[in-house]
DNA sequence: AAACTCAGCTTACAACTGTTCGCTAATTTA
DNA sequence: TAAATTAGCGAACAGTTGTAAGCTGAGTTT
């Protein structure tokens, strides 16, 4: 009545999400919580989490998701703040580990599936990677004036720097992170100095 | 009498130490075996189990320092190729893609701990990856006589990157990670080329 | 030969898991 | 108002887990 039941059930689903996202901390992964334990944590009796999703595999990919969408935000973020002023590595650099402290779990979540034991997870967060390198590639192109191939490259190099940086960074104290990206800076700026010198075959 | 007991409970705990990397397949970690089931593998007891290790944990610090010795034997054999003809670069990452073709589910296991839940694993696997970056960076310094400190950037720049494109390649038949192989070498060359005309501010 | 050690076993238990079934109560539709 | 839908619940299931307790028999030491 003031809620409809639709609206309810979107409140729950929401529910599960967040409690789910909550249990993955640091000694966690998605294929090491239980239905049971969502449920609890969300408030529900475990038989009711089958009303919002089928599996803990489509709760799996419904987070897998959520995270890309979080990290897509980001990197709107990242290229308005550069817009307005500021170097572009280290605009990028310090945006991204701002998410990383601020939304660890979610950034954790990404890290962990992308190297975890469902296939199917793999391959969401493979995809999410896949958007960050081409949306670098075209700002390579369109900015630094690089030939697409080249800037593909560089871009995809760049993005396995920065989420092995991020790794790192994860489970580090502010200062140990601090140092970490400016230590990424640095190396991102060996593979643009690269690509810019580079003489193909 | 044949055997003597010492060397009947070695051969145990060997069964039991490959029976768990015969669990380390694609999809399952070290967090997601159980004792029970490396203990069915290896044939034994689940209580047998107790008699050589104290726990899982134990079991799985084992491996990880196993496939660590994996590792550090490549990385002899890849410098022995090296010297004997054949560009570091090239040389190296053909030799670390063999290594992932023959033995997957060690790197798996490095890889996936190195991100994965228990915090000793990730300690564990991360002084393996030090452990290499350290030997190359001395190889750089040695060989391209760069001053130490740029050395060491580039050379954490390259064993990012490399183990970036090893779990790529992780899951890719032999074309594509032919091509993943090429591709990564030549973004060591952007990084290599990249630290040889750095100018420090 | 007798005493000791100990790797491996069987049995047992309490805790947890995913999932089925049928019910309830409240909202929505007719 | 009557009928239909449905989110959420409790009870129950079969299966799995880690681990404790105690026994056996073969190798080892005395």
């Amino acid at each position: 009545m003031f809620v409809s039941r639709q609206e309810q059930k979107l409140k729950t689903r929401q529910n599960i999400i967040n409690a789910a996202f909550g249990l993955l901390d640091e000694n966690r992964s998605l294929s090491a919580i239980s239905l049971r334990e969502v449920a609890r944590e969300a408030g529900i009796a475990p038989t009711s989490f089958y009303r919002h999703f089928k599996d803990m595999d489509e709760l799996g990919l419904t987070l897998v998701d959520e995270a890309g969408l979080t990290l897509r935000q980001l990197m709107r973020q990242a290229r308005r703040r550069i817009d307005s002023g500021g170097g572009v590595i280290d605009t990028s650099v310090d945006t991204f580990m701002e998410f990383i402290a601020a939304n660890s779990n979610v950034f954790r979540l990404l890290l962990r599936e992308h190297t975890g034991t469902s296939a199917a997870y793999r391959m969401a967060v493979l995809r999410e990677i896949q958007h960050f390198t081409e949306e670098l590639t075209d700002y390579i192109v369109a900015r630094l004036s690089v030939k697409h191939q080249m800037a593909n490259l560089q871009a995809e190099a760049m993005v396995r720097l920065v989420f092995s940086a991020g790794a790192e960074a994860l489970e580090s104290d502010p200062a140990q992170r601090q140092q970490i990206g400016d230590r990424v800076k640095m190396q991102l700026r060996l593979v643009q100095m690269g690509a810019s010198v580079f003489k193909p075959k």
